[in-house]
DNA sequence: GCCGTTTTCGGCCCGACTGTTTTCAGTCG
């Protein structure tokens, strides 16, 4: 059984080879779109069973033929005879930086260079010397960009990525005075992780700025540096590019760069029906000749009669749909949160004080928040039931002393067989329960979904933490299956904020909404510095589409007792 | 190859930077 991403990555192969094969642009474009539109419908044995794959955009005819061939058997009769004119190593060269199709068409047919050896092989032994449109620069940027090939394979964290970015603009705030500054790109979009970093500012002296930037102690390499647009690499690899223009034109420069690609091609598109030309340079009106600038992001959208499109929604899927509908959802925000239910302390692997910990929620502004200390199988450091009953009494004794409520809880272990490490007597002298998967993560499908299912139905346990193990642990389950189980037994499912986390990504997060299950956003904190990692829970949140009736913590402490006692209710 | 608030044909987002060019093709985002 193949998944969207694996039929999504075969039609992406697809689209290349036929680029290479010097097919017409719009028709290996079609095959891009329809990868994109895969990768985010629903699961493709559904949506062709229920016979409607036609039905979903940029699939027609043709493509649906081969996507049908491809789920059926793995591969499909157009993809065999690319395959048979092409090496499958000839695609590495294309994620060569400053190598693209026409370039690798080049080196095949002319050189017989079919893989990045070949290409590492052939520059060493000098045979591009004298060829046309090869010259030492060119060879430099393509030795460059193997190196980085070779000692970049990954994308990067968003919370890594993000401490770059803020290291940056902080450099950046040191040079020459500039007006509006802020990063873009997937970055703003929230994605689980980036492929580079895109920055923005404007100046009225941008020649100044972007020599400042290209000066960074911290850049490795310099890939290009113009009027109002540079980008370097660190010593790691990764990419960042400035670019700088006016501050009348602030508000189309950070619509352009936050994307995505697909968002803004079917803005773009929709604006050209229109008789608008869309770009960061303004919103050109063909028809009258008068070019439309903005200051505010919000003034572009408002231009093209749409609604806002919060950067977490800019897909490239529907969001354009629903922004001329007018039916976007409105997005869980920062100050909906009233409380966190995952925080850990000294008193199990944390770093920091049961009392620090309390502080820190009381600091966010929390109404309420749990202390979820691991439980007892967890190595040295969980706790027992005698421990957890210390512990409770610890906060009582801390009394109201801050200003929030403390609701004594704990993330008790889910067993390999789907009980839980603590019994029902000692749950029920909690006030909230979270129940992980720590262990036995290498358990085929059908074990892992009987064991989360059963965690589900325990009437203590009300939050599964982590759920998927994305970041930590690759297991596989029915996702359906278990969300459904949540939503039918009153237990909610956790967005994790963690660093190296961020479990239940996006797609999964969406997916359990549309199976009616609850949501929680937290913070997994394990020191007070890390309090703040719930905004990165809340970013997968808000690109889930997610509103705060979405969220338990979103709610009243009244409406959070209410869900755990309904659940305990149910059970008798 | 796909698509439609100019709908079954004729379009298909937009612009910056580089290298090697005497005016532009290739790459990237």
């Amino acid at each position: 059984m193949a998944t969207n991403a694996e039929i999504a990555a075969r039609l992406m192969q697809i689209r290349k080879l036929m680029e290479l094969a010097g097919e017409s642009f719009y028709k290996y474009m079609a095959f891009e779109k329809a990868a994109a539109s895969i990768e985010s419908a629903a699961p493709l044995d559904d949506v062709i069973a229920a016979g409607e794959l036609l039905a979903l955009p940029g699939i027609g005819k043709s493509i649906a033929g081969v996507i049908e061939q491809l789920v059926a058997t793995g591969t499909a009769d157009l993809l065999d005879d690319l395959l048979a004119r092409y090496p499958p190593t000839i695609l590495d060269l294309l994620a060569v930086s400053g190598i693209g199709t026409k370039t690798v068409a080049t080196l095949f047919e002319s050189y017989g260079i079919a893989s990045l050896d070949d290409l590492e092989r052939a520059i060493a032994d000098g045979r591009f010397e004298g060829a046309p449109r090869m010259g030492p620069k060119t060879i430099a940027n393509w030795k460059r960009g193997l190196l980085a090939y070779r000692g970049r394979l990954r994308r990067t964290p968003l919370p890594e990525a993000l401490a770059i970015a803020r290291e940056a603009i902080a450099y950046l705030r040191e040079g020459p005075p500039l007006e509006r500054l802020t990063y873009a790109g997937s970055l703003r979009r929230q994605e689980r992780s980036v492929g580079d970093i895109d920055l923005i500012c404007t100046a009225a002296d941008g020649a100044a700025a972007i020599a400042h930037f290209v000066a960074w102690e911290r850049a490795a390499a310099i890939v290009a540096e113009g009027a109002t647009k540079a980008s370097l690499w660190l010593a790691d690899g990764l990419q960042i590019d400035l670019r700088v223009l006016p501050d009348h034109l602030y508000g189309n420069l950070l619509q352009h760069f936050t994307g995505s690609r697909e968002h803004n091609i079917k803005l773009r598109e929709y604006a050209v029906r229109r008789n608008l030309r869309v770009s960061e340079n303004g919103i050109l009106n063909l028809e009258t000749g008068d070019n439309l600038t903005c200051a505010h992001e919000a003034d572009v959208y408002a231009a093209l009669g749409m609604a806002y499109v919060p950067p977490e929604l800019r897909s490239g899927l529907d969001e354009i749909e629903l922004a001329l509908a007018g039916t976007l959802p409105v997005l869980i925000e920062k100050d909906d949160l009233r409380g966190d239910f995952h925080m850990h302390t000294t008193w199990s692997d944390g770093d920091d004080s049961l009392e620090a910990m309390i502080a820190a929620a009381a600091a966010r502004g929390y109404a309420y928040h749990a202390i979820s200390d691991h439980s007892r199988s967890r190595g040295s450091f969980g706790l027992d039931r005698a421990r957890l009953r210390e512990q409770r009494a610890a906060i009582a004794a801390l009394g109201n002393r801050y200003g929030i409520r403390t609701l004594c809880a704990s993330e008790v272990d889910i067993l390999p067989d789907g009980t839980l490490d603590f019994d029902d007597a000692t749950l029920r002298e909690l006030d909230f329960t979270i129940a992980s998967v720590h262990t036995a993560y290498d358990q085929d499908r059908a074990t892992m979904t009987a064991r989360l299912i059963r965690a589900c139905e325990n009437p203590y346990v009300n939050l599964i933490g982590h759920p998927s193990g994305r970041g930590y642990a690759e297991y596989t389950f029915d996702l359906d299956a278990v969300f459904t189980a949540a939503a039918r037994t009153g237990t909610a499912l956790e967005i994790d904020g963690q660093k190296g986390r961020l479990d239940l990504p996006d797609p999964l997060a969406r997916r359990a909404k549309a199976c009616g299950a609850m949501l929680c956003v937290d913070s997994d904190s394990h020191r007070v510095g890390d309090v703040s990692d719930v905004e990165f829970a809340l970013g997968q949140a808000r690109r889930a589409g997610l509103t705060k009736d979405d969220v338990l913590n979103a709610q009243p402490l009244d409406a959070v007792l209410a869900f755990v006692a309904a659940k305990r209710g149910r059970a008798g």
